[in-house]
DNA sequence: CTGAAAGCGCTAACAT
DNA sequence: ATGTTAGCGCTTTCAG
């Protein structure tokens, strides 16, 4: 059987008092009982009951994520330095994959909400009214995590979206690209979705090329290698000119060399490719690929952090913070030919 | 505030012990007070505080799972499969990642007793006496997954390396290859090198090559596909009549092939590779790996039923279990030019 | 500085 | 079928 604190107390020949005392403010317990009591507790292997505890303090000391894609490598950055943070700070991590499926991730606020998680990381997902009253309702604490809500308050934490794709392109346009067509996200509720078309849209306008006139190069994907694979097809059907393609991930950009190569059209020679987000995979790629880093793991750690701060204090300094994307130039986007 | 068991008896108009009735044995209270008790439960969004019934039934419902390196895909797998039994059986589940460091991994153990998870799942790590102990003393029921432990009676579940690697290359030979190198981990404390190293030596001697005339031919990195690089170039350099390449992982294999699209051979017209695990990306990159699959859904799943059969009724089945491995034939392997 | 006792929210006898 | 009550292991007044 578990030790209980009233087997340390007989053994050290104190009452349960003191070996609460000396394990929450040992400097209130004399030396000698101090002694003692520490040696019953080694002895006995003795941890505090965390139920006990629960019950009492009303908080876990645990945090929950939600994260739609654990097959994503975009998330496993994002699940360590989350964890790392997890770790300083004196919390344990519950990692919960919704796999996109909203039934499931409503699930998952239930069984947070028994577990009495003392606060959630929502990640990548849109916040739709039907999470947000269920977190409302529970009254979890929630920092959203490479997404935002427009819709309702909360604190979020991400990339410069609009920014980021806008670097993207005008890398390409820099390297003498006009035909340069995107490859977004082919889901209604993503969040990143719109700003990156923006900023595609933008660094188009201003590198001077008309903008409306690609609009048909915008195709769309479902998170896939598959999917980017297809739409690749497609794009170079309709429109074989394109000499350059801005992917809004890293795994299209994968998807859309592969579709390229096995055309017999050579990544960067004759088409250029970027990717985003730089999982770990982009460097191992054949092309290596030249992406739009998303500093995941301090996104996890950041996440983290600024979830305790919401949780101590009732408040985040800042709502709605931005960490710095970085452009890595590697091997697949290469001067117009 | 939470709402608890009172404020629902109250609303409902009868003693906790009914509402208690209704949540846990729903038949045992007649119909009409049942209906009232789950409106009040319904309209306070009450859930049973999850301390209290822990600490009454000593149990978390909550499993663990310790895996060493969550940027390693091989691992989404096994988290989706054992997530999804886990749903099935009523657990929550807490991942830890050690990032392969001990001292990381002793005191996620740690955790997991002070969290009173009811069981830990311990993955691809070898397990070491000082785990053992204290797993021991805190008498947590462990199984090992993809792993296994000759010094400790462990329940575990993996595939069958000798045999799978014993496939892998004698598919090789198939392919007329004899100057076949093998790439395994640098890591004295991986379990399932031995066997792998086994099966590469019984599949050439079984082919009729002189399994001792290749043994300078295996290398060793240290997980990543860097290492794997660095390894592939010594191979090469003292062995540059190799045709053919076992690697012990995917990622080894993608380490390979790069090394060797930097040198201008190709693959799999000059060289062939051969990969391990079947990650998702294996099937993405160019040329797409030919592998051995291993079943990383059903490990995972199978792993968490079998720690539920093991904390339920105090052993399981069969000790030591395997799943099949297979043989996924794509681009990466050729006849011997 | 230390011990006794109340009580966190719940379940499970035990009564009725 | 339902209510009353005694804990589960711990922290925290409150006395002393």
């Amino acid at each position: 059987m578990k030790a209980t604190i009233r087997d340390v107390a007989k053994l050290a020949g104190v009452s349960i008092s003191t070996v609460s005392r000396v394990m929450n403010s040992p400097q209130s317990v004399i030396e000698s009982k101090r002694r003692k009591v520490l040696e019953a507790v080694e002895q006995l292997s003795y941890q505090p009951n965390s139920f006990a505890r629960g019950l009492i303090y009303r908080k876990s000391f645990t945090l929950g994520l939600l994260i739609p894609d654990i097959e994503n490598m975009y998330y496993a950055g994002i699940i360590r330095g989350m964890q790392e943070a997890c770790n300083k700070l004196g919390y344990s991590l519950m990692i919960c994959n919704t796999d996109r499926d909203s039934a499931r991730l409503l699930s998952y606020i239930d069984t947070f909400h028994e577990k009495q998680v003392d606060g959630i990381v929502f990640a990548s997902d849109r916040m739709s009214p039907e999470y947000y009253d269920k977190l409302s309702a529970y009254r979890i604490p929630v920092v959203m995590l490479s997404s935002h809500s427009d819709e309702f308050e909360i604190p979020s934490i991400e990339v410069d979206d609009e920014a980021a794709a806008y670097d993207a392109v005008k890398y390409l346009i820099g390297l003498g690209h006009q035909k340069i067509a995107m490859m977004g996200f082919n889901d209604v509720n993503s969040v990143s979705g719109p700003p990156r078309l923006k900023g595609y849209l933008r660094a188009l306008s201003d590198g001077g090329i008309d903008a409306s006139s690609l609009l048909g190069r915008v195709k769309h994907a479902a998170h896939y290698f598959e999917h980017a694979y297809e739409a690749a097809h497609e794009l170079f059907m309709e429109y074989p000119d394109t000499t350059a393609v801005f992917c809004v991930a890293d795994e299209f950009a994968m998807g859309t060399i592969s579709y390229l190569k096995d055309q017999g059209v050579s990544v960067p020679e004759q088409v250029s490719v970027i990717g985003f987000d730089n999982i770990r995979m982009a460097g191992i790629y054949i092309p290596k690929l030249t992406t739009i880093a998303q500093p995941t793991f301090e996104l996890g750690y950041r996440s983290a952090e600024k979830l305790h701060e919401l949780i101590t204090t009732g408040q985040t300094e800042i709502m709605r913070e931005k960490l710095l994307h970085k452009l890595i130039i590697r091997e697949s986007a290469g001067t117009v030919s």
